[in-house]
DNA sequence: GTACTTTCTCAAGTGCGCTTTAGATCAAGT
DNA sequence: ACTTGATCTAAAGCGCACTTGAGAAAGTAC
């Protein structure tokens, strides 16, 4: 038989058989199938599912991961340099979200220090403070989740 | 007036009064009602409400906080120890994220220079071919998401 | 060829974190 | 007093990321 079925995916991967079948329904595969109807994937399917719970523990929402891998040539013959593009990507988003957590974590600080959480002037809630100036919950100190930059 | 009407909180704390109505269903608030049955809010329910929106960017589950805040004496008169308690609390939490987050840099920097996240060897999606060990998703690089050490 | 497992499709359900809607009541300004 | 805006409750809806269920067809092992 040509291609893996998708109970093998799934193992490969450690995801849901319902998952990987969810993911063609957001365009992320596209196995072929074969005589009977059943999906076949290859190994580029796999890379592509890899991609996403990679991408998924960075708190990427679907949507955006399709579309990143929707940049990729055309789902077959994908080369080092197209996933070199995307990994770097990632870089940048990775070391933003530390970043991100390291100026969380100094004001943090700040607050152990006085108690500050309890005070209304506190750095950490004080954005919040500053009237709901784009809708709800602060907005500075983590980026909004899943927006790449570029 | 005694205490502060739900949409001068939702002002002052840039949430939808949806939301903390929302909140105060899952027990984070329990304001008191004046006469004509309308909430009323004090300094104490603003600063729960911060800390829950310093905590869900954090990741913590709505939930998870909601037991965090329970752990506080007597939702009135709450000391300064007790917020630090569980600021300190938070610190680690967000120790641990920065050096998930550190190490998925490293091992995706290797990646970058191999070309990496197209290999099967690749360590980044590696920890999910190892068969689905512990349910969907490889669970080593970042932590499970809203588990407090301790 | 029979039994058992896997896969198929399609629809509905789940959990989280809220928002929206509807109709009624309360509070505040003039 | 009257009007306008805020708040009330209860129920339903939403977006995301899936899972579950039902019934049928396909694959595989003996």
């Amino acid at each position: 038989m040509a291609g893996l079925a998708i109970g093998d995916v799934a193992e490969r991967t450690g995801l849901a058989v319902s998952a990987i079948r969810f993911y063609e329904e957001h365009g992320i595969v596209r196995p072929l199938r074969n005589a009977g109807g059943h999906r076949r994937y290859d190994r580029a399917d796999i890379r592509r599912l890899s991609f996403v719970m990679v991408a998924q523990r960075l708190g990427f929402p679907l949507a955006r991961i399709a579309a990143l891998l929707d940049e990729l040539p055309d789902n077959r013959q994908v080369t080092k340099a197209d996933w070199t593009r995307i990994s770097s990507q990632f870089r940048e988003e990775i070391d933003a979200r530390i970043y991100a957590l390291e100026a969380l974590r100094d004001k943090l600080d700040g607050c152990i220090g006085c108690g500050c959480l309890s005070l209304e002037t506190c750095a950490l809630h004080n954005p919040a403070d500053v009237k709901g100036q784009q809708g709800p919950g602060p907005r500075e100190l983590l980026p909004p989740e899943g927006q790449l930059p570029g």
